[in-house]
DNA sequence: TACCAGGTAAAAA
DNA sequence: TTTTTACATGGT
């Protein structure tokens, strides 16, 4: 792995909101489907050891723990540039975003994630991913889209999801783009190709581009805890509104993303 | 028991 | 055009 790099940090998400059947966090070691096997992923001096020790996999996995963004180049900003961003940064070293590896899951996932709490998300994914994900070892493969494009509605109602999420999810499934095909795109067209189809809004595809393309200006102005954040370290708690927390995030471009995770994860972690 | 939680679309004003 | 409302679940 790239340097500065902290396994703990980076998959601090992956234990802070309650149990993955996709993301299993077991024994110091994260457990996942890749490429269609299962990995280990567990730390090792400098970076990271992945079991079954396959050459293949090595750069899945980099991109997963958030390899590719330059934290170097993000730590000298905030050193010049922000105080209170350079104090998070100090308090997390080597923090870096992890990314979903499948476009379909980023967006599923999100999907589930929209305006309730991280965890009853998480209950209602676990619940979509053991009905229709393969089981490996410890971790279950993440349902593909065919799978859903062959449920019904109501399977997914079944499941906990609100009767127009699962409309998303499965209009999501049967819609004629080619998610992978995305990636080859500039920010505002992956927004705007998003952004037409049913139930996926501006936050959700900002946080497709943040956390599944790992696009380093992303910034999910709209997001509620993104704006919990910003008020906490910046406005001394006061609420702030989805525009002016998307005003104010220009300040850290062309280092957004990294600044959205760490104002984030500072939220979990670094009182204000 | 209420109320809030890492939104979105449609109805109402 | 802007504001309000329904949505379904999990945690407190």
């Amino acid at each position: 792995m790239p340097q500065p790099f902290s396994f703990e940090l980076t998959t601090e998400r992956y234990r802070a909101f309650g149990l993955d059947p996709v993301n299993v966090w077991e024994d110091g070691r994260l457990h996942r489907v890749l490429a269609g096997q299962e990995v280990a992923i567990g730390e090792a001096p400098g970076g990271v050891r992945i079991a079954p020790d396959d050459r293949v996999l090595a750069a899945p996995v980099q991109r997963l723990l958030g390899a590719g963004f330059d934290l170097v180049s993000f730590a000298a900003f905030a050193a010049t540039e922000d105080p209170v961003l350079a104090r998070l940064v100090a308090a997390l070293p080597g923090l870096r975003p992890s990314l979903a590896p499948d476009p379909w899951e980023a967006l599923v996932t999100s999907i589930t994630a929209q305006q309730v709490s991280l965890r009853a998300a998480l209950a209602i994914r676990a619940r979509l991913v053991e009905a229709y994900g393969v089981r490996h070892d410890r971790a279950y493969a993440f349902p593909t889209r065919a799978q859903v494009a062959a449920a019904d509605s109501d399977d997914l109602r079944a499941l906990g999801f609100s009767a127009r999420k699962a409309d998303y999810a499965v209009a999501l499934a049967r819609a004629p783009l080619d998610l992978d095909g995305l990636a080859a795109l500039p920010d505002d067209e992956i927004k705007a190709a998003l952004v037409a189809l049913p139930g996926i809004g501006e936050w959700t595809a900002d946080w497709f581009l943040a956390r599944h393309l790992g696009r380093p200006d992303a910034w999910p102005a709209g997001d509620l805890a993104l704006r919990k954040a910003v008020s906490a370290y910046y406005f001394g708690g006061d609420d702030l509104s989805i525009d002016e927390t998307r005003t104010f995030g220009a300040r850290f471009g062309p280092h957004r993303n990294l600044a959205a995770h760490t104002l984030l994860v500072g939220l979990r972690r670094v009182s204000p």
